[in-house]
DNA sequence: ACATTGACCTGGGAGC
DNA sequence: TGCTCCCAGGTCAATG
């Protein structure tokens, strides 16, 4: 489910909320996840601070004394601040228990998420050793993109949802960005003209920024911190309207599949 | 090195 | 109502 403005919005309405406070517990109640939560975390956590929540990728880094917590979302993941006496659903995986009565709490029905610990004995960083560039920093241009794309036959489309090139821009947004550069996601990566990468990453971060504005896109898991959905879905111009009129011209809005996933672009505009 | 595919999970909606 | 099938915002390992 959630690409960088999920998780930006996540991450921005958390800090604010925890941001000092000390975890008095954790609880687990299902530590099965993409990787097995150790048991142990409960224990590690208990009476740490927590410093400041950060974000790489699509990853939420919550520094505590004498760690890092690092979170994924997965597909269907969310996290909320709620009240300690709030009831525990079936998806609620774990509880942080803060001071003031808050808690942080980790859903996700598909466990594709992630929770893990690293400090300095145990440094699980290999996870984002390999991450590209924040789509949202001056190193993220088309001279960049253009570098990056030499020789490689892959789809555009492909290419800017590869984490080791771009983080953060997942199946809609891929979209969405490529339909505002003009840009057909068919087209291969290496075939494409700097001018209109400097296009591409343009679109790419004026949909993040505008999608992180609207608090993020909420199709059917996400809501923000305080279970309010976004609302940036009012604003997709092709994702999930296959069949309907084209926002910039007069074509029809196509799906097609692409690397295994929904691609939705307009036949008539998009080269 | 690169491109493609399937596996990991659960739930919701469409169609019969 | 209930069954089956297909789809879903992400990553990772395995295959040519």
């Amino acid at each position: 489910m959630p690409e960088l403005p999920e998780v930006e919005t996540t991450r921005r309405g958390i800090e604010p909320l925890l941001a000092g406070k000390v975890a008095r517990n954790m609880l687990l109640r299902c530590t099965k996840l993409r990787r097995p939560i150790p048991r142990s975390l409960a224990n590690v956590i208990q009476n740490q601070r927590l410093q400041a929540v950060g974000r790489r990728a699509k990853y939420l880094l919550f520094d505590f004394d004498r760690g890092q917590l690092l979170v994924h979302l997965g597909m269907s993941g969310s996290l909320r601040v709620l009240n300690q006496a709030k009831p525990a659903h079936k998806h609620d995986h774990w509880d942080i228990n803060f001071d003031d009565n808050k808690t942080l709490r980790f859903t996700d029905p598909r466990r594709f998420g992630l929770t893990l610990w690293r400090d300095q004995n145990d440094d699980q960083g290999s996870l984002l050793d390999h991450l590209g560039v924040e789509p949202l920093t001056a190193g993220f241009n088309g001279q960049y993109l253009l570098q990056r794309a030499r020789c490689r036959r892959v789809n555009v489309k492909s290419f800017i949802m590869d984490q080791r090139i771009v983080v953060g821009v997942g199946n809609i947004y891929a979209s969405e960005a490529l339909w505002l550069a003009g840009i057909n996601p068919k087209r291969s990566a290496g075939r494409i003209a700097l001018a209109r990468y400097e296009k591409l990453t343009k679109a790419i971060k004026k949909v993040l920024n505008n999608a992180i504005e609207a608090g993020g896109t909420s199709l059917r898991d996400f809501s923000g911190v305080d279970g309010k959905p976004g609302y940036f879905q009012l604003r997709l111009r092709v994702y999930d309207r296959e069949g309907k009129a084209c926002r910039r011209c007069a074509g029809t809005i196509r799906r097609i599949v692409t690397t295994g996933r929904s691609t939705y672009y307009c036949p008539q505009c998009q080269h």
